[in-house]
DNA sequence: GCCAACGTTGGC
DNA sequence: GCCAACGTTGGC
């Protein structure tokens, strides 16, 4: 039996790499570099092909904009010293929100406030809950 | 192996 | 620009 999909948040400062950005990579997607944490190493490494995810606009914007899909799983990151332990996955632009959810939204609303987002500021790939996956997407209208 | 100092992230 | 949270480094 194929194991359940996951779901995640990435992190990224849409002065480096936005969601226009990652949109414009089409269905090839690219991969996310730059994780230098073993937690969120560990987290790229749990991905699974068809994965999903949200894009998240850190520091500007401050609110989850986009789905993504893992379209590879974790192999050694190219912008990494070579030894280095760090990985990558591919991703792709799934489907924007219809409306944004902003960190002051999943804040206020009382059902999230166990989500990384809020209680792992600092984590640049975190994991989603099923029922975390499913509030915020009917408060970004996709469903 | 502990912990103080320091650096980085990211919200405000 | 400030600072809280947290990770890493290095002296002991």
């Amino acid at each position: 039996m194929r194991p359940a999909k996951r779901y995640w948040l990435f992190k990224s400062e849409p002065n480096k790499w936005s969601w226009d950005m990652q949109k414009a990579r089409g269905p090839k997607g690219t991969f996310w570099d730059g994780v230098r944490n073993h937690v969120a190493k560990k987290n790229l490494m749990t991905m699974k092909l068809g994965d999903q995810g949200f894009f998240y606009h850190s520091n500007e914007g401050k609110e989850i904009v986009g789905v993504v899909e893992v379209i590879r799983e974790a192999y050694p990151d190219p912008t990494a010293e070579a030894g280095d332990p760090w990985v990558v996955v591919d991703i792709k632009a799934v489907r924007p929100l219809l409306r944004p959810v902003t960190l002051a939204q999943v804040r206020a609303d009382g059902r999230l406030d166990n989500m990384a987002l809020i209680k792992a500021v600092r984590l640049s790939v975190q994991p989603v809950t099923k029922a975390e996956w499913q509030i915020i997407s009917e408060l970004g209208g996709l469903r």
